[in-house]
DNA sequence: AGCCTTATTATGATTTATTCAAAATAAGTG
DNA sequence: CACTTATTTTGAATAAATCATAATAAGGCT
């Protein structure tokens, strides 16, 4: 084991180049956060942390915190914000993505730009609104996805309320 | 002043009416909550409690932040979650809009659907992923308003610092 | 008008998410 | 191998939001 490979080797030299050219240093726990970041994309803190402790195990979560802002920063990770839930973070970076998260289960699943490309960039403005340069549009949708929709109200307990309302997971 | 009537009266009897038919009662702090949102849309519930406090000097940010949530709820605000700060409210819903938000100074405009109405609804699904039955697709463009791009960088203090990295407001 | 039921609000503490400052560590350069 | 400085660790602090319980008041009823 001096060589210590397993993981995906490709990946790692590929972050490594990266974040070389980046003039930034080539550590154990970037690249850690890495691998559990592209291994399960959508991971908050928390998870990635958990990830990564299998293979450093005395790390915290505030260093995590530190790696994941920083790696966001420097355009290795893309932070995703969805309702009701801490940050998530994700490596495909780059691409105009979005993403779509199950009001009833929580899971979250990509989305290709529903327009295109660019035109989801160029917005109508509403009136009386002042103008902006746009520089990123994230589209969050929000449904039902197809399994939560087989058991349409395995919930707990609301007696009288509509089936349809709030729905907390986590 | 035995009437007590300031404010606009019109909207007030709307909310009232509104949250009769929803089996809701009609209470204070749900109309100042709802009036101070109304008042300055995109407010934090921070905002909204210190809004409210001109009328009901001893409310609390805790029963502020109830308030909100049964009145989103109800369907009577919209919460937005604008990334790197709270969630912020505001009493426009039912149509279709999105936001923008300025990544120099932290303004918030409304922004009417960018494809027309319905088709944002309709996202083209990453391959792979398992459908979901589209509820609401929430559009956040982030961007430099007009005024931010006059000032290039009346920032603070960052000497080696790029001038787009991160900014936080608030 | 006044009483009563129950939704709503206040209170105080608690949890969760995140950030910060300072000390310890280790990358990469010469 | 030594040295500089980015990065991580550590421990504490803050911000945002939620929760359980007690107090209050809305609106239906008589």
């Amino acid at each position: 084991m001096t060589t210590g490979t397993h993981r995906s080797d490709a990946l790692e030299a590929q972050w490594s180049r990266a974040l070389h050219s980046l003039g930034r240093r080539v550590t154990r726990q970037r690249l850690a956060v890495l691998a559990a970041v592209e291994h399960s994309p959508h991971s908050t803190a928390d998870d990635a942390a958990a990830a990564v402790r299998a293979e450093l195990p005395h790390i915290t979560v505030q260093s995590v915190y530190v790696v994941l802002a920083d790696l966001t920063d420097a355009g290795l990770l893309r932070r995703i914000e969805t309702p009701h839930s801490p940050a998530r973070y994700e490596t495909r970076v780059g691409d105009n993505h979005h993403h779509a998260v199950c009001t009833g289960c929580g899971r979250i699943e990509d989305v290709d730009c529903a327009v295109g490309h660019a035109p989801c960039l160029t917005p109508s403005w509403a009136p009386g609104s002042g103008r902006m340069t746009i520089q990123i549009a994230e589209v969050m949708y929000q449904g039902l996805c197809d399994d939560c929709r087989d058991i349409p109200a395995q919930s707990t307990d609301h007696s009288t309320d509509s089936p349809q309302k709030e729905h907390h997971e986590r």
